[in-house]
DNA sequence: ATCACCTATGTGTTAATTGCACATATAGTA
DNA sequence: TACTATATGTGCAATTAACACATAGGTGAT
């Protein structure tokens, strides 16, 4: 860290909560983690598709990196699974502490939404309507 | 050095409008612009702190970066005003282009908070509710 | 058996974003 | 003179994230 005041931040970031923000890859991580609907990175990527709270196609690679943060913050925590066939799984568990990352996220994600709602809101007062693109 | 019009991705990325999508600099400028609320940069970043679409606060390096970008696009022109005490502001002034892409901004904006809005309730099913901080 | 393919987990590279520090300038005030 | 507020801008480094690549087990086709 050779920043000019002991600063240590750089790109977006402005709270607890706030890293993966557009993506949303952690909040849907923890939801299915969750719900139980998937227990390990691949899966969890395609359920996460189907979930569609991302916005974007999200890809094992970036599932991983998370769930790894994740573990490291004590959120989940994994075990090798060589049962079954093809290559073996690593099965990740939300902890005590992963269902309160994911209550904090919700509280994140509520006002977002709210913020977001007001300001759709705010550009119809102002006869701007919505365009939806075909590209 | 190339301009805004043809950057190639790297980041965040993942359609027309999904730039600057977490601070949401742009469609406050542009919806400020739209309003008539403000006209300069200085004045546009005091003004969308005070929209607070953006979580953050919002800085004017931050706004003028993005007016720059705007204007390469065709979404905003520009004129000196040298009346006046202080300094010399630059003025801005919407386009009809830079109301199309308002209009697109609306309609991500409106996707995106129907989607949190969701997943806030999928994890009130769960018997998760958000957890507020205090920070 | 070899190849192609799917599943599954990871790393490397590189472009883009952005907060903060810094630079510059005008005008009013102490 | 010095300081403050307004106003516009640049430079840098930390962070993010898409895409490519690497590795490996298992299955079915040629």
């Amino acid at each position: 860290m050779r920043g000019r005041g002991g600063r240590q931040l750089g790109g977006a970031r402005y709270g607890q909560l706030a890293q993966q923000l557009s993506r949303m890859i952690e909040p849907s991580v923890l939801y299915l983690l969750a719900t139980g609907a998937a227990g390990h990175g691949y899966q969890l990527a395609e359920q996460a598709n189907q979930l569609g709270l991302a916005e974007t196609i999200v890809e094992p690679a970036a599932v991983y990196r998370c769930l790894r943060g994740l573990e490291a913050d004590g959120c989940v925590v994994s075990a090798w699974d060589t049962a079954g066939s093809g290559p073996a799984r690593r099965v990740y568990q939300l902890t005590e502490a992963g269902r309160q990352r994911l209550a904090g996220w919700v509280a994140v994600i509520n006002q977002r939404a709210q913020r977001l709602a007001n300001f759709v809101k705010l550009c119809g007062e102002l006869g701007i309507a919505p365009t939806f693109f075909e590209q």
